[in-house]
DNA sequence: TCCTTATTAATGGTCTGACATTATAATAGG
DNA sequence: CCTATTATAATGTCAGACCATTAATAAGGA
């Protein structure tokens, strides 16, 4: 007898998601590119409009089209953003029920080395905009506007990240600080003088990343993180250190 | 006249996921559990078997549910995994036609701090794992077998990060790790040399957290990598540094 | 002519119903 | 008790119709 090791068969919709999928990474189509329209894909295909719908949503859950409604309307190749990374880090971490404290390491993990890149390969441009989200922060801060200066504090240190110029960590940290924005507690930041801590040690970082001191940079952030770390730490005793739900 | 800013009408598969994904994500609906079949789930939401299913394969495309087919298939819930992670990366960096160099750079940038996190957290069965895999690469290093060499190494290092018991960094250098390996000239490992120097690297970086030393585990993981980035820089010389498409 | 408004057409979104395929459960036969 | 067959419950796929949305186009008036 001859033996036949089990088949799998694919789904029509995979198979031609992946023909599409190929044709877009490979460039061969590129961003902007109008695909036909559903029911010419699926007679060119030899499918059904179902399953060539099937197949255009799974490529747009990976951001590789866009597709809209209404005449003229159509799926558009488009460009993955670093939106998709976001999204699958946030349901990870949600999904399973990763450690704050986990979320956290992450964070110390990347940000240092990313501040020396940042100092070594950073714009004039980069400088400003790292120096307006640094205005925003003290702003407020004078204003006393707890959740504010979260949300400016956490931009900060993207905008510190974005410097780097590496689409790769930017897109990390974007994930991680969303996560670490939602889990943050505010009650800490009550505080005038933990604040103006903040605010004094991003000064330094600053200074580093505009005299293009890579070594300063990665120190100095490494320390600001990891004083960081250790006010959650104080702050969440008794907690179970799971990432909350509302993601 | 009254003001009326434009409504967004959203999909009806995209309600019912998105009410699905809260009640997975809050722990409502926990892993294994089945969902009811496609026909009840068309009834119970008052939405069509299209825009159920619709919904299910957004949701599948998330990895919070696995679709099985034949008499007691259904959708199962399941656990977001690193894969849905290394997904998105993977796609992210051919969409996005990320540098060589950038993937080095963040590798580069995780695996210093997860080895010290490696160092603090090992178990003795992390630390064994981390030992089989070093025996592996001896071995295909002294049979002169590149690709299994150059496998082994980057398994090797994924083991290191597992160490480190963080799952996010898991996920992310796992991600990279992908596409490190497909971007990897062999040509470069075809020297003994190398291959004896790297071999070393990596003992001595298991020293250090066999020893629970989290500074040297950082310092000598950070030089390892920064030996392999400047090897590979001086490899590549006059190529365009584009990551290969071949992922 | 030019701007505004109504009409029309193209396209995705949704629904219904049917049949095909697959994997398991139930059954019958030894 | 075990094996082979049959029935069944679920997803996969298809076909066709109609709805909803949007932009191109035509019509109409200043």
């Amino acid at each position: 007898m001859i033996d036949i090791t089990p088949v799998h068969v694919p789904k029509a919709a995979d198979v031609l998601a992946n023909i599409l999928r190929e044709r877009i990474l490979d460039g061969e189509l590129s961003e902007g590119v109008d695909l036909p329209n559903e029911r010419d894909l699926g007679i060119q295909s030899g499918l059904s409009r179902a399953s060539v719908r099937e197949a255009l949503r799974i490529l747009e859950g990976e951001g590789l089209i866009a597709t809209r409604l209404g005449r003229n309307g159509g799926s558009a190749v488009a460009r993955p953003s670093g939106a998709t990374i976001e999204r699958s880090v946030g349901i990870f971490i949600r999904g399973q029920r990763i450690r704050f404290e986990a979320v956290l390491e992450t964070r110390a993990a990347i940000e240092p080395p990313s501040a020396r890149f940042a100092a070594l390969h950073r714009t004039d441009a980069d400088m400003d905009e790292i120096q307006k989200s640094h205005v925003r922060l003290e702003q407020a801060s004078a204003a006393g506007d707890v959740p504010a200066y979260v949300r400016a504090n956490l931009d900060w240190h993207v905008q510190v990240v974005r410097a780097s110029h590496n689409e790769l960590l930017i897109a990390f940290i974007s994930a991680v600080s969303q996560s670490v924005y939602l889990a943050t507690d505010l009650e800490g930041f009550n505080s005038v003088t933990v604040r103006n801590a903040v605010i004094r040690a991003h000064r330094r970082v600053m200074d580093a990343i505009e005299a293009r001191d890579g070594d300063a940079a990665e120190r100095r952030m490494g320390r600001h993180v990891a004083a960081y770390i250790s006010d959650v730490r104080r702050t969440q005793q008794g907690t179970d250190g799971v990432m909350p739900k509302e993601i």
